[in-house]
RNA sequence: GGCCCCAUCGUCUAGAGGCCUAGGAUACCGCCCUCUCAAGGCGGAGACGGGGAUUCGAAUUCCCCUGGGGCCA
């Protein structure tokens, strides 16, 4: 049988990092295989779901390089893909729940319910359906739906209980307990005691699926052999084992994935700041930086080797390694591997790099839509000059954003440090710069060393207030370099309007 | 509170009884290179949560505790 696995997003917001990466295992799984991958959409919160979310999240995962073989733009064999589109699906399943006798309807009230829980919590009693509505009768139903209520459907767990189940491999006899079997591919064998399991609710009386109902009707009509799913889910996992036994379906197999940490070691989320993938693509981060860096949590495919291709990983993947541990999302090592991977870019695919970067400046306010074709070629000599510096987005304001500005963002430290008192000094560059021609980097190296050669300053005394007057930075490219992509003019205009801030100190 | 998962440097991890005075990467700190920063080179600091048990021998197996996380409420 070949392997289909699923990613299942629900479109109440966009893309998170923690989502792409159970999705980018799920696909790295299904690609392995040479399997299908398909994508459902669980938009049953209506509330909370958007069309526009879903769109966002199909648009993310494309740009992280996840295809999928199935989906609710796709199409495929096994459609709807939306869990809104699918509600004649899960009422037929209800009603054969119910006629199978594997479920039965509930007449309780929520506020019935919930005062039971409330009596049950306090007596210190484990909250658990009481059962009331199990064994009814054909009369008894009748009146209480003349009360006027409507049922919700609830799964029979209760026959599991009869000790007619003998030991199979999903429902054992462990020191006098009845255990459900969940057999896990990352955490082997897990065994839940099935007297905490209670007659759990799968329809709700307006007729709305609930979660876990809703999961094993899709999975099953869906021939899903593989389920990979946050952790957190395995405790649904023993329901719904037992939803699939009790109709005889054969259930697919589990693997529950650690889950992604903040620096602080919970779960990450909205709180931690940068959690959204579109995030990262505006910062600079590349696709297959990303999936490379997603491979490297909490599996490790060869000792020593850190930087894969992503066929290389889709090759090695073996979900049997995974870790069950949950690893924490580590920004700074992600910013090396994207250094990493401009670094190769810039020689692969330069195009694409000042693409990108020219996108990233416009966003920033530094260039204005349409870009020049002058502006854009001036992008290309920028990423020339910064070198390896250039990691996250971020880097072009730190190390360039003087080339776009009219005057550059002078930091005041930068300037008390090394302007104050130096306005001859600029003067004297600025006179020994003036007639040169052409103005390139190695001229203006010779120029600049002779000046200080000659003024007794040295090297350095004469470089760090250029730097700054230039650039307002202590830091950046080159400076010989930057000063002939800056361009004569510029550069001595700059070293003109500096006199002002070198006066002042 | 109940149930479940997890546990090696700050972080990602290698390690599946002797190869471990615990390896790599990243981050950090020095030095070198150098016009600054980055990159690069060299070096440094940095971990098996605790306690039992098994064994000639345990990071590695088992148990308990502790800690972290998650789910349910």
């Amino acid at each position: 049988m070949s392997v289909r696995t699923r990613y299942a997003p629900s479109p109440t917001g966009f893309l998170h990092v923690g989502g792409a990466w159970n999705a980018f295992f799920n696909w790295l799984f299904s690609r392995h295989h040479g399997g299908t991958f398909v994508l459902r959409i669980e938009d049953t919160d209506r509330s909370r779901s958007t069309v526009e979310y879903e769109q966002a999240i199909c648009e993310d995962l494309r740009w992280l390089g996840i295809d999928w073989d199935e989906g609710p733009d796709v199409g495929g064999p096994y459609g709807p893909y939306r869990q809104t589109e699918r509600r004649e699906i899960y009422a037929r399943y209800a009603e054969e729940f119910l006629r199978r006798g594997v479920a039965y309807p509930c007449y309780c009230t929520p506020e019935e319910l919930l005062a039971e829980r409330k009596r049950a919590e306090a007596e210190h009693r484990p909250p658990r359906y009481s059962g009331r509505c199990r064994n009814l009768d054909d009369a008894e139903r009748a009146k209480l739906l003349a009360e006027g209520r409507r049922p919700a459907l609830r799964f029979h767990v209760e026959r599991f209980r009869n000790p007619s189940f003998g030991d199979t491999e999903w429902l054992q006899e462990r020191e006098g307990r009845r255990m459900v079997v969940v057999q896990d591919l990352i955490r082997g064998k897990v065994l839940f005691d099935l007297a905490e399991l209670d007659d759990f609710l799968i329809v709700r009386s307006d007729g709305t699926p609930l979660y876990n109902f809703a999961n094993v009707v899709d999975d099953h009509t869906m021939d899903i052999t593989h389920v990979l799913r946050g952790v957190e889910h395995l405790g649904n996992t023993p329901r719904q084992l037992l939803m699939y036994h009790a109709l005889g379906w054969r259930p697919p197999t589990f693997a529950h994935l650690p889950v992604l940490l903040g620096p602080d070691r919970k779960k990450l989320s909205k709180r931690h700041g940068d959690t959204a993938l579109r995030e990262y693509r505006d910062e600079l981060f590349l696709p297959e930086a990303l999936r490379n860096f997603f491979a490297l949590l909490a599996w490790y495919p060869e000792d020593g080797r850190e930087l894969f291709r992503t066929e290389e990983l889709i090759e090695r993947f073996d979900i049997g390694e995974l870790k069950g541990a949950s690893p924490v999302f580590d920004r700074q090592k992600l910013v090396w591997m994207n250094g990493e991977y401009l670094r190769q870019l810039r020689e692969s695919d330069p195009d694409r790099l000042v693409e990108l970067a020219t996108a990233y400046l416009v966003r920033q306010g530094l260039l204005k839509e349409p870009v020049a074709e002058a502006e854009r070629s001036l992008v290309r000599r920028v990423i020339g000059i910064l070198g390896d510096r250039l990691k996250v987005g971020s880097d072009l304001l730190l190390y360039a954003d003087f080339f776009f500005l009219e005057r550059p963002r002078y930091d005041p430290q930068a300037v008390a440090r090394y302007l104050a008192g130096a306005s001859e000094l600029l003067d004297e560059v600025r006179a020994a710069l003036e007639p040169l021609e052409p103005f390139h980097a190695d001229r203006i190296e010779q120029v600049l060393r002779a000046f200080a050669e000659s003024s007794g300053l040295g090297i350095r005394t004469v470089v760090h207030p250029i730097r700054v007057a230039l650039t307002g930075r202590t830091v950046g490219p080159g400076l010989f370099e930057l000063m002939e992509v800056l361009g004569k003019e510029r550069v001595l205009r700059r070293l003109e309007e500096a006199r002002s801030l070198a006066g002042v100190a």
